[in-house]
DNA sequence: TAATAACTTTACGTTAACGTAAACGTAATA
DNA sequence: TATTACGTTTACGTTAACGTAAAGTTATTA
């Protein structure tokens, strides 16, 4: 008994509509199975729409999302595919040591504003 | 001896086009004075100019830049501004720190990739 | 003085990421 | 059996964030 979503489920559990989850799959970042014509998802596609929204909070592009899903369902075959996406992962992780930077700073400043601001409160 | 630039210094030290600065301009996240019609930049715009684009790699909108941006510059006024840009202040805060906790799922998440990709190399 | 460089405004074009509406199928329910 | 709920495809619309091109101004340089 492989647990399967409806479209609506997925939908209200992240609170996104259902065209949304439509536009992923068009994008190529879902693939849902069918029964007749309508989608069936698995608990990966869950998973794979959890790292999209997740991705997308952080501000990644849909293609970027699907860039690093891709890397977390690894077909491990050869050596020389095994190097390829190591590299790849280092270069994303790069990538989100960076922002996490950028978030650093924005959280130094803005914690130095609050403390100005509140022995400016302080002060009255 | 106030330091200035012009749009295509700007452009140049952060790698934009002078369109996007003048886009900046137009939506109310950058006010250069004028020399004519020539745009002249202060020390003061260069760092917003910097937020901005920091807020941007972070997955901030233009509009949600400029919230915070104007935070950093207050208007010291009177007890209730202050108490009002408080709250803002630390409503940012937790959504930077939120999307800080994202980030950190995502490097976990990819650096248990990685070792798998290690292991997995290894034992070849 | 003619051309080149750097600036301006105006305005239409483009891409990503969906929204929205129409028109239809199917299955359970009043 | 008609309606309601849920699903489908197709297709045009929308917003943010610029790109691009045209047409003009000002200043320096060959």
């Amino acid at each position: 008994m492989t647990e399967v979503y409806s479209i609506s489920e997925l939908s209200q559990e992240f609170d996104i509509t259902p065209r949304t989850i439509r536009f992923y799959e068009e994008k190529g970042l879902l693939f849902p199975g069918r029964k007749g014509s309508t989608r069936v998802f698995s608990a990966s596609d869950r998973v794979r729409l959890k790292l999209i929204l997740r991705g997308k909070k952080i501000g990644f592009s849909l293609d970027e999302s699907r860039d690093i899903i891709e890397m977390y369902e690894p077909e491990t075959d050869n050596t020389r595919q095994l190097e390829n996406l190591l590299l790849k992962i280092r270069e994303k992780r790069l990538l989100l040591e960076q922002r996490k930077k950028e978030i650093n700073t924005m959280l130094k400043d803005i914690k130095k504003t609050e403390s100005i601001c509140l022995s400016a409160l302080d002060d009255q």
